[in-house]
RNA sequence: GCCGGUUUAGCUCAGAUGGUAGAGCAGCGGUUUUGUAAACCGAAGGUCGCGGGUUCGAUUCCUGCAACCGGCACCA
């Protein structure tokens, strides 16, 4: 056996390296300048350290800044190290146990030390600084190999149970990575699987900020003992990281609450919280959003329903609500009572009665309504169904997650057969709904059986594989659609495709959802008479495209800044004079604008035109109509278009009002 | 529900180690008739989230609760 190792390099060359040389001594044999400048390498494909050495001969391309994807996700796996590091030095006796990179930092969670709390955000200086120390002190992160008894026993000399009892759930056997910062007293030691950088001198000491403190679950399990998290930005330089901050402060810009405020759209207060008090231009907005997805619904070959909002609570029961979601339904007594103690019912059975927290089962009642043949399915039945659920009060969030919401829900009833065929159409249908909205992209989930559901693992094999089938007969199941599955994260009854959106500080919400159900159908004896003169289960569809109007309300101002386009701006248009000579004109521009079926305002104040045009921009009117004497002698209108880089455009009064009549045209009703 | 933080005028925020509080903007009254992102003057506006305690006195200290914010868990 040779004791030199053939290193392929991405530029095609073959360097022979000795046995027992490293990536790191590849990149100094190349030059200074890479030597320097390298990150990682990666060894046939795998991230790996810089000082490992090679095992035999392989190909290697060295990961520098260059590399920004890897080179950001090492950094910050770095950053987290290093925050563990200080903590533990600035705090003895606190506990480490993971921290991971995420989409624009890291973060680290930590059990305390007996006796003191949680971290709190004033303490983060202190720690940034100590972070620094170490950046600037250059220790070496150092590869170990341990056998696992060597680390638990590591570990649980020094107190760190969390660290002992993880590293016994690793494989047995395995050689199990410790890395190593620090050297002599100052030592310090993390189980991690790495890679890392060579050194804590690799880091920008200006590219991170420790932003925020949480709580955070061990093991993402409430079960478990609440650790104290710590959560960090880092970038590659000073550059990216003001860069993000500035992104940050934008995005607190678009936030829906603010905006929602803004321009008059909603409020939300304690005596009904959770529940959006919709004002008059915010009511228009759900109202041209519902009138839009109507329009789609009946095009597609939907039926309109509406059904109870109190149902009695036997029929909770039989859905099989009442035994899986009682925590969050809201149960009313169907009673008034006397007030006495044990006095009398006034009125009503003294039931129980509940506020629905889903549509199914009523759609399911009507459904049951008379015989249905075969040939009469599929049957889509939609209701813009409010409903209520009690959520854990962490949980709510502005109006994108609330207590009371409406769900432009529907529910298909189908064949088997008609199934895939059925869940296509209504991927094609939501895309279209997405793109008339203005959103390009969103990303497609399948969510896979929770530990509590109801039906057989044949029946859930079978809904599932449905719906991956139908995702890619729709040719939806690609990386550009961030397609994945999520095991355990179906409803009780059915898995679920989720469909999702982000909002302005790039969270995600599921806004659209299709579930493939066998068991609601089965429990409340849905059937109908198949072409062997039998009866049959059908196949029942829950589906939504928007989800519900508050979340996408909420998704629409964040990804719009509140710029709505001009079918859904609830003011579409300002009228603003310069002078009072100019009022019956405006007066006269307003009115036909309103014959035109546009959603106009005047502003005759006394004030000047500056002023005005300050105050509706602002309030992001998307079309500014200022009249002067001259406007008012012309019968022209000088337009002013919020955004746009020409200050105003002046044209006649007709032009005008075609030009913003066409505009306004909804999407789906566009003759284009 | 859990961890941390916050709650003062319509909005955004100051403030006093305990003696019932201010600013800007908005609103209101007046002056200004103005050509594309803030004209000027004036008066007014608050049980300092809610309850309990300590105190001669609490918006301030203690305590309970609620709502909100950031996460966690849960979820459309």
């Amino acid at each position: 056996m040779s004791n030199m190792f053939k290193i392929a390099l991405p530029d095609g060359s073959v360097r022979e390296m000795p046995a027992g040389s490293s990536p790191a001594d590849v990149a100094a044999a190349i030059g200074p300048g890479l030597a320097k400048a390298a990150l990682a390498a990666r060894v046939d494909g795998e991230l790996r350290d810089l000082n490992r050495p090679f095992e035999g001969d392989a190909s290697l391309a060295l990961v520098t800044a260059r590399d920004e994807k890897d080179a950001l996700e090492l950094v910050r796996h770095d950053y987290a190290h290093v925050l563990a590091e200080a903590v533990q030095k600035l705090f003895p006796g606190t506990q480490i146990t993971f921290g991971p990179a995420t989409d624009d930092g890291f973060y680290y969670d930590f059990a305390p030390a007996p006796g003191r709390g949680m971290f709190t955000e004033e303490e983060l200086p202190l720690i940034e600084a100590e972070m620094r120390r170490i950046i600037a002190a250059n220790e070496p992160l150092v590869r170990e190999e341990w056998a696992r008894e060597d680390v638990r026993a590591f570990f649980a000399k020094s107190g760190e149970t969390f660290k002992a009892d993880w590293v016994m759930e690793l494989p047995e056997g395995e050689a199990i990575t410790m890395y190593r910062s620090g050297v002599g007293d100052d030592k310090w030691m993390d189980l991690c699987r790495g890679p890392h950088l060579p050194s804590t001198g690799k880091l920008d000491p200006a590219a991170f900020k420790l932003t925020r403190v949480s709580g955070a679950y061990w093991r993402g399990d409430q079960a478990n003992p609440m650790l104290s998290r710590i959560y960090g930005t880092a970038w590659l330089n000073k550059k990216q990281l003001e860069a993000h901050l500035v992104r940050l402060e934008e995005a607190a810009k678009r936030d829906h609450r603010r905006i929602g405020q803004e321009m008059d759209l909603f409020h939300l207060q304690a005596e009904a919280h959770g529940s959006v008090f919709w004002h008059p231009k915010g009511f228009i907005l759900w109202r041209a959003l519902e009138a839009y997805m109507r329009r789609r619904l009946d095009a597609a070959g939907y039926d309109e329903v509406k059904t109870p909002q109190l149902m009695d609570a036997r029929q909770w029961e039989k859905s099989g609500h009442w035994g899986k979601y009682r925590e969050n339904m809201f149960v009313v007594p169907d009673e008034i009572p006397s007030g006495e103690d044990d006095g009398p019912v006034l009125k009503g059975t003294g039931d129980l009665m509940a506020l629905k927290p889903m549509n199914c089962p009523a759609h399911v009642l009507i459904f049951k309504q008379g015989i249905t043949s075969y040939r009469d399915l599929p049957i889509r039945m939609a209701e813009f169904g409010c409903c209520h659920r009690n959520e854990p009060h962490g949980a709510l969030h502005g109006i994108m997650r609330v207590r009371q919401f409406t769900q432009d829900d529907a529910h298909i009833f189908v064949r088997e057969d008609q199934l895939i065929d059925e869940v296509r159409d209504f991927c094609d249908l939501l895309d279209s709904v997405y793109q008339d909205l203005g959103f390009e992209s969103y990303a497609i989930k399948l969510a896979l059986r929770p530990e509590k559901r109801f039906g057989s693992d044949a029946m859930w094999d079978w809904s599932e594989q449905s719906l991956r089938d139908a995702v890619k007969a729709s040719g939806r199941d690609t990386a550009d659609y961030g397609w994945e599955e999520l095991p355990g994260e179906g409803a009780f009854y059915a898995p679920k495709l989720e469909f999702h959106l982000t909002d302005a500080i790039g969270r995600t919400w599921q806004v659209g959802t299709i579930q493939t159900d066998t068991v609601l159908p089965e429990r409340l004896d849905a059937s109908y008479i198949g072409e062997d003169g039998a009866r049959h289960r059908p196949v029942m569809l829950h589906r939504a495209i928007l989800g519900t109007f508050e979340r996408f309300i909420g998704i629409l101002i964040e990804h719009h800044a509140g710029r709505f386009p001009l079918w859904l701006s609830p003011v579409q248009a300002v009228v603003a004079t310069i002078v009072s000579d100019a009022d019956d004109y405006a007066n006269e521009v307003v009115a036909r604008l309103k014959a035109a079926g546009l959603r106009v305002e005047s502003d005759l104040r006394n004030e000047k035109i500056n002023y005005k045009v300050r105050e509706h921009s602002l309030a992001k009117v998307p079309l500014l109509l200022v009249v002067g004497k001259r406007e008012a002698e012309e019968s022209s209108v000088a337009i002013r278009r919020l955004g746009a880089d020409e200050h105003q455009k002046v044209m006649s009064l007709d032009a005008a009002i075609a030009m913003m009549a066409s505009e306004a045209v909804p999407p789906d009703l566009r003759a284009d």
